[in-house]
RNA sequence: CGUCCUGUAGUUUAAUAGGUAAAACGCCAAGCUUAUACCUUGGAUGAGCGCCCGAUUAGCGCAUGAUCCUCGUUCGAUUCGAGGCAGGACGACCA
């Protein structure tokens, strides 16, 4: 009995059933890498149509998480199905290397800038962190299955890099685009220096809060403004009444800004000041009143904000009139509904005030204390200065009321002192100047955004952003690399030639040879007037100007990108300042599509993070799990919204990841045996259930280049899943394994089949190419006949052309599908009753009119091996017998079952009981089909 | 506080000019032992409330058939509109 077993052809094959991916991938990437895999194939697609996807540069500062994962296997997988649809698409990675966040690590190390080491040491130390931290990521990146240029990365922080962006801005500032202007930024007094928003923290401060009258010039006009007075205007001189817990910043006013859609009123009071008027908000008036303690007052006239628009105040201490201005800002939380607006003093203040074209007057000297000339206060510290103020509005009768309050209040975070807002000189690019705003709208219609709702974002940003300051006070970054007169600011006459000899020292030395460099050195005598200017670019600038700096530097890389991919947060991010600096040198957007990312969030849809402690680590799971089962959750996930991740999930995509593994390795199993190039059949002479396996497979290779094309995973996923265990698992393969393992080795039965698998397989390694990478290319492979050394070095495969035949086309097998899963129905009966075990062990009796007759008998004799039954006949009837089963197949044909075990021997070889079994006395045991496949000529299949 | 996005069985995804909401996985059971740490077949449950019981398993009854909730348009809404809830992205505010 043995013996037989050894006649037949059964599955073998070295793919491992285990995966054992956090073992196998590092062994597979080591040969890659050592390979040079990524050069051989960028060597075999040159030539090819260039498609450049362009990598938005990660922050190289500390170990990547599952979002970062998410961001490059999206890439990866990109860049790798572009490969396989016939395009040379490099991947060259890239990393933001300027900054903050570096600087303050490397403090942590060796101390500030400019105090405990100078400027040069510790941009050296900067720029030894961030290559550390890019070293680290790599090796994570690389770990991922990620293909790409990982020798030759770009930085942020190459000389070239940092040289071509000197030029991009000297681009910029010959397009017209850049101002110089001023800006108020936290400013420390102890320190001496602007602040990051990072270096800022809110503690609670004790501060005055005071009510101050601003006397309105023109009380005519101003009681024309009014939209409702009552019986009586009231008497008396009438103010606009503010309140602020800064008093030290009135010195800088220079308007009081109103709320447009609020009401105010106007209320008549009688206080030690006499009769008198006062407006405020209708809302606040009763809190107000109550503060102030007024013996009497009534309210005698209304109006809303936007009535006293530009109608003119008298400063309370000053000789100088500030205009009335309104803005939405301006709320009924605290104080009066009229705020005091000092443009040098704070952000609402300064965009208020550049809408009103307000001076930017600042009086505060960078040590906090009042500079020479400031009437009043000269000399004096700002906080000190409150309580002048304080005394002087005394003096002059316009304090209405001072307190004490406690607030939140941002302080430096170093000396734990109040910091305050300070106008400073700093570089801007206009939105307006050169018409860069209707220029970059324009650009944006031209892009392909993905999701569609991206446009709708970046529009909205754009139109309400205001002019992008690209100057920071910081020592770890690229220079603006101008020169200034001293005087009067101006640039210098030459600076487009002066940029290019700048960027020309800088691209040998990096950005020090900006700060290390003598004026004389470039301008000779007239560097006495001239300044260097020491402010370095936000790092913004940096990123950027990448398609400047890297696609147009890059000879693989093509302009404009086809493609931009980032999280959603970048349509603020890089998509925005990759778009203005584009649009400013180069008249339009650098890529053709942009498509966003969600973020990875925990089961009950909270954003992983570290400080709430639900964040998954990616270096776990290609720990755990492997890598390839974490690209096939990227993958099968509609990364366009949140991305749940749990462990559950993550143990799905396991299983999925087995089904898929096993699928492939009965395949390749069952190819054991099978040179292509010896054994293949032409299609012709394939059986038609192979040329419908053949056909099903061309038809979703169609649909998965298709998603790919689309950038729908997910889909791509779901198909492969499917097409695994409901086509092959559930059907195709199973009623294959008969005729693979009974009928001779070099038989055309099992030709056929194998040359099916064959092509198949071939197909299906790069289908999931992309996605399962470490894993396709281990199957590679084991797929038979000659063949280049990775899958990433091939196209999509070519099937081979399957006539439709009109008797055995897609519908006709739906049909046989149907019938089939009718039967399943049938035999289980039979199980559960325990008649029989095996499908094998029953019989079928199909009953049909004449037409379903014709279309199933077509397979003859041979539809019993798609059901898996010993015997299968059809009849064709007018009754069906009673005992027979009606099914209404989902076509709406209608057949009758009879199933009942069978009451043959069964032959031990095949397991299929027929009559003949026995017959023979040389081979007792056998049936007759396979006598003649171990003694005989071997049997010949047409069908299935 | 503003702009924008998302919400379908336990999970991941489908679907419909507005027309029966589907698949796979998971779960349970059986079969096979010629894919064997595999594979096949079948099945149930998918939302609630109540009853029975010491408790479990099971059983019974009512209502109802998985598109976040509520309204609206419609013969008909998962789909269109409005409002809410929840989560997310980005920003603003804290005078």
């Amino acid at each position: 009995m043995s013996s037989y077993k050894d006649s037949l052809n059964l599955p073998k094959t070295a793919f491992p059933m285990k995966a054992g991916l956090p073992q196998r991938e590092p062994q597979m990437l080591k040969t890659w890498l050592n390979d040079d895999l990524y050069g051989k194939q960028r060597a075999k697609a040159k030539g090819r149509p260039i498609f450049t996807l362009h990598d938005g540069p990660p922050y190289a500062n500390g170990d990547i998480h599952l979002g970062h994962a998410v961001n490059k296997v999206l890439k990866d997988i990109i860049i790798k199905s572009k490969n396989l649809s016939g395009f040379d698409a490099p991947y060259i990675p890239g990393w933001d290397c300027h900054g903050l966040p570096i600087e303050l690590q490397v403090e942590k190390k060796i101390g500030k800038a400019g105090v405990k080491v100078d400027a040069k040491k510790f941009r050296a130390a900067c720029r030894e962190y961030a290559q550390k931290q890019v070293n680290k990521q790599r090796e994570d990146f690389k770990r991922l299955g990620i293909l790409g240029d990982w020798d030759n990365p770009y930085l942020t922080m190459n000389f070239q890099f940092e040289a071509d962006e000197i030029r991009a801005l000297g681009k910029i500032i010959q397009k017209g685009h850049m101002h110089k202007g001023f800006k108020p930024v936290h400013w420390c007094s102890d320190c001496g220096s602007a602040l990051a928003e990072a270096e800022v923290e809110y503690k609670d401060k004790h501060s005055p809060a005071i009510d101050v009258r601003f006397a309105v010039l023109d009380d005519a006009a101003f009681i024309n403004a009014c939209h409702h007075v009552e019986n009586s205007p009231g008497k008396g001189p009438i103010s606009v009444v503010i309140w602020t817990t800064t008093p030290w910043t009135l010195p800088a006013n220079e308007a009081v800004a109103l709320n447009p859609e609020l009401d105010y009123c106007l209320v008549e009071c009688v206080g030690e000041h006499g009769t008198e008027r006062l407006l405020l908000a209708e809302a606040l008036h009763k809190d107000a009143l109550g503060r102030w303690g007024f013996e009497e007052h009534r309210v005698v006239a209304y109006c809303k904000g936007a009535a006293l628009e530009n109608l003119k105040l008298q400063h309370p201490f000053y000789d100088k009139q500030v205009p009335i201005i309104l803005g939405d800002h301006v709320t009924t939380d605290a104080g009066t509904g009229a705020v005091h607006t000092a443009p040098a003093h704070g952000q609402e203040d300064y965009v208020a005030g550049s809408r009103y074209h307000l001076p930017i007057d600042n009086p505060v000297g960078p040590n906090g204390v009042f500079i020479e000339g400031t009437e009043l206060f000269a000399g004096q510290h700002v906080f000190k200065a409150n309580d002048s103020v304080i005394e002087t509005l005394k003096l002059k009768g316009n304090l209405v009321h001072a307190q004490a309050l406690d607030h939140s209040y941002p302080h430096c975070w170093r000396h734990k002192t109040p910091i305050i807002f300070r106008a400073t000189p700093q570089w801007f690019i206009s939105m307006e100047q050169a018409g860069l705003r209707d220029q970059a709208n324009q650009a944006i219609e031209d892009v392909d955004w993905i999701p569609d709702w991206g446009k709708a974002r970046i529009s909205a940003m754009m139109a309400n952003r205001p002019d992008w300051c690209i100057s920071r006070q910081r020592t770890w970054g690229v220079p603006i690399a101008l020169f200034v007169h001293k005087d009067t600011s101006e640039l210098h006459p030459n600076t487009s030639d002066l940029i290019e000899q700048v960027a020309q020292r800088v691209e040998k030395q990096g950005i020090d040879a900006w700060f290390d460099l003598d004026a004389v050195e470039l301008l000779g005598a007239d560097a006495e007037n001239y300044v260097k200017v020491s402010d370095t670019l936000d790092v913004w600038f940096d990123s950027g100007v990448s398609h400047f700096a890297v696609i147009d530097e890059r000879e693989e890389l093509a302009f404009p990108a086809d493609l931009y991919l980032e999280g959603s947060d970048q349509h603020r991010g890089w998509f925005q300042s990759s778009l203005l600096t584009s649009v400013a040198i180069k008249g339009r957007a650098p890529y053709k599509a942009a498509l966003t990312h969600g973020f990875t969030v925990d089961a009950k849809g909270h954003k992983m993070s570290k400080s709430i402690g639900n964040s998954i680590l990616p270096q776990e799971i290609n720990n755990s799990l492997g890598a390839d089962v974490l690209r096939l959750f990227i993958a099968a996930t509609d990364y366009r919204n949140e991305m749940t991740c749990t462990d559950e999930i993550f143990k799905r995509t396991g299983d999925a990841y087995r089904r898929i593994r096993n699928t492939a390795r009965f395949l390749l199993a069952n190819l054991h045996g099978f040179d292509p190039a010896e054994n293949s059949l032409p299609a012709s002479e394939l059986l038609a259930l192979d040329q419908w396996a053949i056909a099903r497979c061309d038809q979703l290779q169609t649909e998965i280049r298709d998603a790919y094309d689309c950038y729908e995973f997910h889909l791509i996923y779901q198909k492969v899943h499917n097409f695994c265990s409901v086509d092959l698992g559930g059907f195709y393969l199973d009623v294959l394994k008969d005729r693979q393992y009974t009928t001779q080795e070099n038989s055309q039965a099992r030709r056929s089949a194998q040359t099916a698998m064959y092509h198949m397989m071939e197909a299906f390694c790069r289908w999931i190419a992309p996605i399962l990478s470490f894993t396709a290319d281990e199957m590679w492979r084991f797929i038979p006949g000659q063949r280049s050394e990775s899958v990433f070095l091939e196209t999509w495969y070519e099937l081979p052309q399957v006539q439709q035949d009109s008797n055995f086309n897609l519908s006709f097998w739906q049909e046989i599908l149907q019938t089939r899963i009718a039967v399943s129905k049938e035999l289980e009966q039979l199980r559960v009753a325990g008649d029989i075990g095996s499908s094998l062990d029953a019989e079928v009796n199909i009953y049909c009119g004449s037409e379903i007759f014709q279309r199933l008998s077509q397979l003859e004799d041979e539809l019993r091996f798609v059901l898996i039954t010993s015997d299968a006949r059809i009849h064709k009837v007018e009754t069906p017998p009673g005992q027979a089963k009606h099914v209404v197949l989902q076509n709406g044909d209608e057949i009758w079952i009879q199933a009942a075990a069978s009451e043959h021997k069964k032959c031990v070889r095949c397991w299929h009981h027929q009559e003949d079994v026995g017959a023979n006395g040389e081979h007792p045991e056998l049936c007759g089909r396979c006598i003649e496949n171990v003694a005989g000529d071997g049997e010949k299949r047409r069908y299935a």
